[in-house]
DNA sequence: AAAGATACTACGACAGACATAGTACGACTA
DNA sequence: TAGTCGTACTATGTCTGTCGTAGTATCTTT
């Protein structure tokens, strides 16, 4: 069975967190559901890949915490929930941008026939 | 200026020797040259990166190494060449699928549009 | 003879991913 | 009400590929 290349993906953990929360500021494990969701079951983010992604990003300011309770009442538990900055914007435009070029240049050495 | 993420092709430089080596043995500073060249001149791989490369995968049975003269008549200092093995073969195409997937995920995360 | 291209080797630093482990709270279940 | 499961983290240390720096030595060209 085929598996997702965590080289490829390091470095890439932090643009898939940051293109969900360019929709909505998020937390922990919503993220991670939402990564799965997202890639149709075929990669799952380990917490501590997950977690030190948020305290690095943090540090670079691509993202802010704040701590919220997950109901609108204020009930229940409170949650640190992260939301993108200009910065981090700006970091997930370039990512993107190397994305595509990246991709180019390696598809010069991978064969489509087995 | 974009410039190719080192973080993907952690793990794919790899791949790019092989898939050069799968045409004809060859040697590190025409490997790199070839890479270059393959790439359109858009990604240069560091001299350490690519004799590492051979080190690692001559000790994981992916290529196996002797030396030869550059000249046919013996003449000239005497090269270390590699060739692709066929567990190496099998590691290329187990890449090539690798890729294949990891890329399909990781464009559900990149956005066309700036 | 000097410079530049070729062909390496050695060593160490770095950073992101990940394994392992543990804490703590809330909800549901027997 | 005790136990289990899901949620929501934190801490610590290891691993590995990449890369910076540096040095050696031969070959080719000017």
């Amino acid at each position: 069975m085929v598996e997702i290349s965590s080289d490829v993906i390091r470095g890439y953990n932090d643009t898939m967190i940051l293109y969900i929360l360019r929709q909505a500021p998020s937390y922990g494990y919503e993220i991670s559901k939402q990564i799965k969701q997202l890639s149709d079951g075929k990669y799952i983010i380990k917490e501590t890949t997950l977690y030190s992604a948020f305290t690095r990003m943090e540090k670079n300011g691509y993202i802010e915490s704040f701590t919220a309770a997950p109901e609108a009442d204020g009930s229940g538990k409170r949650r640190t929930y992260y939301r993108i900055t200009g910065i981090g914007q700006q970091y997930y435009n370039e990512k993107c941008e190397e994305w595509n070029l990246t991709k180019e240049v390696v598809e010069h050495f991978i064969t489509a026939d087995k």
